[in-house]
RNA sequence: GCGAGAGUGGCGGAAUUGGUAGACGCGCUGGUCUUAGGAACCAGUAUCCUAUGAUGUGGGGGUUCGAGUCCCCCCUCUCGCACCA
């Protein structure tokens, strides 16, 4: 009689089903609503790991609420294929990239597959597909012609033993990762994204982004780094020329005594005297050798050494040395500062160990400052003094009459500076899209004619790791006449960096299979923006900001008409597992462990607690073991339940084995009771017992419908379910009125199926419904069920709880006094 | 240093607006049923106390009839940026 709940079963059902009726396919539609929905997109690395069951679990329990509610939802999955490991797998293991990607990409969409996630497969696509990167080759096109992408000379890591650039992250200590020979620095052209020009508006839409986490929101703030201040020319003692610097402190140029420059500042050669020669070429190999170790390590001494020549405070007229300073950075502003060590730290630290003159020119209010007395510099505000004209005029307002005084004289003037930089998408690598230029010694770089696009990646290549790209040896691939004047020319033989496929999957996903372009507008436009957006917090500037960037270039580019990609965005935590370590055998799995000793010496073994999941650590859970085990509802409903989403989830196998029995728990509630509610209607109201059933069966539907819907509480969702199902056990009178039983078993069922898309499924099926449990809708709840007779008041006395009393909902407040 | 966030039972975590702190789950304790169960079901489980009761949300102040929640100061932790001129 009784029906056995077996996971496995019911979910290979569900899941031919959906495939069967195409249950999540969607189209742009104007009788609902629209909802886009979407993760970010996963590198297909192999193996589908626990923090990828997280991301799509949350996100599918959106998309499936959703939809229940009645939105076109758009939800599709794709891939972010292009990239190193299929490189240095294939360099490894002899196969093609090509071949290690596509293959990886068919066991992880089977993965996916059990997982039950409601995508819309038929827009699947991968940005390695000819298809994808030929339209990201074609806004490259668009892009240079307005001037938004150029090149120019950049320095980038390069192993002379390896004979290749190194990504940052390929740099392990200043050494190769993969030979371990120390790393140089070459100067390559490089293609460059004018981000720049962008920097503004992606800083002004931070604080029209409400959607978004306030820390996303602050790191990229942060990352573009504006700041408001004057540039000012200091002319050089016995030349022409004049040095720039940047300053957001030009009321204190009175106080400036010398100036630092970067050690690669360009002026340098120009500046250093015959005498000061050898002090300087030491001086700047030393911080070269500094910069990569010491400044890693924490070291900051400040440095420097005297060019041999002096510059002319414009205000004060005075001759000032000018020196280069290991603290300066080349990267920011013009590279030059004006010191002013009175009013700046690092200035003060510098000025102090090459004794050179402090000039304090802000004092501050009530106090008296001599620079013999000072032990550090005072960065405060305050008045001018020392200051000529200015004298006595309070630091705020002396930064305006400075900048305008300088501006006037034609000195300086004031200006805003970005830490921002454009973004570098040269990789000299072969597993990426295709930079569309030729080089022609005539016509110098010359893009591709659109009509001559995709620039295919050519297939027969063969990495062996050394000697550079293979693209850059490829001859069939390199050899191609001029677009502009016929004559034999080299294409370009770098790649992008694979952050610029991220920045438009979200936009093509509105028209996958559109071959007028990169974007069929119409279908952008119905579908952009991203109504939510899920992913891990490590892309809250990268993938994020570019992504922004890419979207406000496309629209400018008359591509689409929204401004920022994405509404709203939720950041989940990471997958945590407590790991073990044995002090002679290092981390030991699970089963290496008993009663917290290693099995191998029988040591106690170390416990670390919340440590990522990560194959070195031993920590690791495979979802395929996981579904195998306990199916993929259980491991869904654990993912949601354990924590809530943005913060860290700890796994624990006792949790999931809760949540097992939780769904075993559901499923008995609704098979014991088949018999009883078989001919059961639903009712429209009850009495006594019941009327405290349905009540809780209508709070429930309130508080989940409220915890999902913005609020992404799924674990208090999820808890408000148990409650209801715990409820369901304790109610004796369903023989009286089995339809309110009815009723509270639907309501679990079809709450349930956002989390537990299967069981639900078929626990509706069981309940007598022909129709899928996402047909039926989402269930709304009764205010009238939800009110109360009687309700208990607690009694406070100065605060304290005195007693509870009973009274009727609509008790005068004088009865209430009198009861209390 | 700057920026963001967090400190609540043995554990993961609840507590939309200030109103019974600890929902829900794990673990633990006891029970029922079973040949047996790590199955299922029922009950209990912040701390102290025999109990009335008292104490409890990192610490210290404050506002309020009432504070986990609001204000001030301090401590600790996590993340991000970090010589940013």
């Amino acid at each position: 009689m009784e029906t056995p709940y077996v996971p496995k079963t019911v979910e290979q059902k569900w899941q031919q089903q959906w495939l069967q009726s195409q249950a999540f396919k969607v189209a742009e539609s104007t009788d609902k609503p629209k909802y886009y929905l979407l993760e970010m997109f996963p590198y297909p690395s192999g193996r589908i790991h626990m923090g990828h069951v997280r991301n799509y679990a949350i996100g599918d329990v959106v998309a499936r609420f959703k939809r229940m509610q009645g939105f076109n939802v758009l939800h599709p999955m794709g891939w972010d294929a292009f990239g190193m490991p299929a490189e240095n797998a294939a360099i490894e293991h002899g196969t093609h990239p090509a071949k290690w990607t596509y293959e990886n990409i068919a066991s992880m969409r089977e993965q996916l597959k059990r997982i039950g996630l409601s995508y819309d497969w038929e827009r699947e696509f991968a940005t390695c597909d000819e298809s994808y990167y030929r339209w990201e080759q074609l806004i490259f096109l668009k892009m240079f012609e307005r001037g938004l992408a150029y090149k120019k000379g950049s320095s980038v890591n390069w192993c002379p033993d390896c004979q290749t650039v190194l990504a940052n992250e390929q740099v392990e200590d200043s050494c190769c990762w993969r030979c371990h020979n120390v790393v140089e620095q070459k100067e390559l052209e490089q293609w460059f994204f004018k981000i720049t020009d962008y920097a503004d508006e992606l800083l002004d839409w931070t604080d029209k982004l409400t959607g978004w986490p306030e820390r996303v929101l602050a790191m990229q703030r942060n990352w573009i780094g504006k700041s408001y201040g004057c540039e000012i020319e200091f002319p050089i003692v016995g030349s022409a020329e004049k040095i720039k610097v940047f300053t957001t402190r030009p009321d204190t140029l009175f106080g400036a005594t010398f100036m630092s420059l970067a050690p690669e500042h360009p002026m340098v050669k120009t500046l250093v005297t015959a005498e000061q020669q050898k002090a300087v070429s030491q001086f700047v190999a030393q911080v070269e050798r500094q910069d990569k170790i010491e400044r890693a390590s924490g070291e900051n001494e400040k440095l420097g050494v005297f060019t041999g020549s002096y510059s002319i405070n414009p205000l004060t007229g005075e001759q000032i040395p000018v020196f280069l300073a290991n603290f300066v950075l080349m990267g920011y502003g013009t590279g030059a500062v004006m010191a002013v060590p009175a009013h700046d730290q690092r200035d003060f630290e510098f000025a102090r160990k090459y004794e050179l003159p402090i000039r304090v020119v802000i004092q501050p209010e009530g106090e008296m400052l001599v620079v013999e007395q000072m032990a550090e510099a005072y960065v405060g505000a305050g008045q001018l003094v020392n200051s000529g004209q200015f004298d006595g005029v309070d630091n705020e307002s002396a930064k305006e009459q400075i900048a305008a005084y300088l501006d006037g004289r034609n000195e300086g003037r004031k200006t805003v500076n970005f830490r921002l930089r454009d973004w570098g998408v040269s990789r000299q690598r072969y597993w990426g899209t295709p930079i569309p230029i030729i080089y022609c010694d005539s016509c110098g770089a010359v893009p591709v004619p659109e009509q001559d696009l995709p620039v295919v990646l050519p297939k027969d290549v063969e990495l062996t790791g050394e000697g550079g790209s293979p693209l850059a040896r490829h001859q069939a691939f390199l050899k191609v006449d001029c677009p502009a004047c016929g004559k034999p020319a080299r294409r370009e033989s770098d790649t992008f960096d694979t952050f610029v496929e991220s920045s438009w999957y979200f936009a093509r996903y509105a028209c996958p299979e559109f071959t007028g372009g990169p974007l069929d507008k119409a279908a952008a436009n119905y579908w952009l923006p991203v109504d939510q957006y899920i992913g891990g917090i490590e892309h809250a500037v990268m993938h994020l900001l570019y992504a922004r960037f890419f979207t406000k270039v496309l629209r400018d580019l008359g591509m689409l008409d929204v401004d920022e990609p994405f509404t709203k965005l939720l950041t989940q935590g990471m997958v945590c597992m407590e790991s073990q370590r044995c002090a002679e055998h290092g981390w030991l799995y699970p089963e290496q462990v008993a009663d917290g000793n290693c099995t191998i010496c029988g040591k106690p073994a170390e416990v670390g607690r919340n440590e990522k999941m990560s194959k070195s650590k031993k920590n690791v859970i495979d979802p395929n073991q996981l579904i195998e085990q306990f199916g993929a509802d259980t491991a869904r409903l654990f993912s949601l339940f354990a924590a809530p989403p943005e913060k860290d989830l700890e796994w624990n196998e006792q949790g999931v084995e809760g949540c097992s029995r939780f769904l075993g728990r559901v499923w008995r509630s609704v098979t014991d009771n088949l018999e009883l509610i078989a001919t059961a209607e639903l009712p429209t109201a009850a009495e006594g017992a019941a009327a405290d059933l349905r009540r809780k069966t209508h709070q429930t539907i309130k508080k989940v419908t409220e915890d999902i819907d913005g609020r992404f509480h799924f674990n208090t969702a999820i808890a408000a379910v148990m409650e209801l199902v715990n409820a369901i056990y304790a109610f004796k009178d369903g023989q009286q009125q089995p339809g309110v039983v009815r009723e509270a078993l639907e309501t679990v069922v079809r709450l349930l199926n956002p989390f537990v898309p299967h069981a639900s499924e078929e626990l509706w099926e069981m309940l007598g419904h022909a129709e899928s449990v996402e047909t039926a809708g989402w269930p709304q709840w009764d205010a009238d069920a939800l009110i109360t007779a009687e309700i208990t008041l607690v009694v406070q006395v100065n605060g304290k709880v005195r007693g509870k009393v009973e009274v009727a909902v609509d008790a005068a407040e004088d009865v209430i006094k009198a009861a209390a």
